[in-house]
DNA sequence: ATCATTGCAAAAGATTTGCAAGGTC
DNA sequence: GACCTTGCAAATCTTTTGCAATGAT
């Protein structure tokens, strides 16, 4: 029902569902058991993820627990908007990650297996305030993906050259 | 015909168009009206673009130097692939910005009047490779938007409080 | 003449919306 | 019972693709 948030996480109070719940409640919204279906396979692991490969990990249409494509979507928003999830975009789709009880990180992309890997710089939060004074703005927020080839793929396609793959 | 590189513009040989023509040669590709309209505009003024505001400069259909949408969107592939422009994604679109000739940079964008304001940061560069190095990753390159509220925005929202407007 | 390129229409992929039916408080 | 939420179907938005006609070398 619960999770672990080992690696590096930070003191919280509630669990996820529960604070969904307040976050509901201080809206007049409603619980559901789409609702409670999504909460639930959302944050059973920590994986990024988008709207597709969340559907696949739930119930098909017929099935007990199925939630249509339609309301995963509004639900995906209402987790951003109750501060649960953060979202960002990956090569022109959506993507997913826990941020309730999660501390601020930001990825390395590599582009050979899709694969996302997490990082955390001090060094980036300075630098984003000091430039931001520097331009006269006010920063909220920002996005770093690095982009490159992770090791476990460059020791894949490091094989054995023969003649014959040459040229 | 040819414009500006004012801002911070490193040294290079050829004009975008003849860097074009030189792309096209070496893979046996054929310049047409087309891509000599689309270049012409798209290095004409230093603005981020995107396809459709792109098209919306252009001659209409009918008119002189009309180039059909899949033009553009196919032309611009080869922009990017020819080092011409940069890409990416804002807020699910694809942008775009000039690359030839121009230098590595990032971006601060206004989440209120949607402007990106350009800036430079060496020790960005050395934390992306710093950060490689720790993760053993090749990196290739690297994305990094800040978000937030530029000074005109914030001067525009900051009116006199009266009152009445409290509460 | 050969083969790249274009425009059209249509497809595709991701996400959103109108609305009637159903569920929650 | 009031009204929020859902699922369906369809719309939207951006970008891509098949293909016959056109154009460049």
């Amino acid at each position: 029902m619960s999770q672990d948030y080992s690696l590096g996480s930070v003191q919280t109070a509630l669990t996820p569902q529960e604070r969904f719940e307040e976050y509901l409640q201080s809206r007049g919204m409603r619980n559901t058991d789409q609702r409670r279906v999504l909460i639930e396979r959302v944050f059973s692991s920590h994986d990024h993820f988008d709207a597709d490969s969340l559907i696949e990990q739930l119930p098909r249409k017929g099935e007990d627990g199925y939630v249509s494509r339609p309301t995963v979507y509004r639900t995906l928003a209402e987790f951003v908007d109750a501060g649960l999830l953060r979202k960002f975009e990956l090569d022109g789709r959506a993507v997913y990650e826990h941020d309730y009880g999660y501390p601020q990180h930001d990825h390395l992309y590599c582009t050979q297996c899709q694969k996302l890997i997490e990082f955390k710089s001090d060094e980036l939060m300075q630098l984003r305030e000091q430039v931001g004074r520097a331009h006269d703005f006010r920063v909220t927020g920002h996005r770093l993906i690095i982009n490159g080839v992770c090791g476990d793929c460059r020791r894949q396609s490091r094989r054995p050259k023969r003649k014959q793959d040459l040229i």
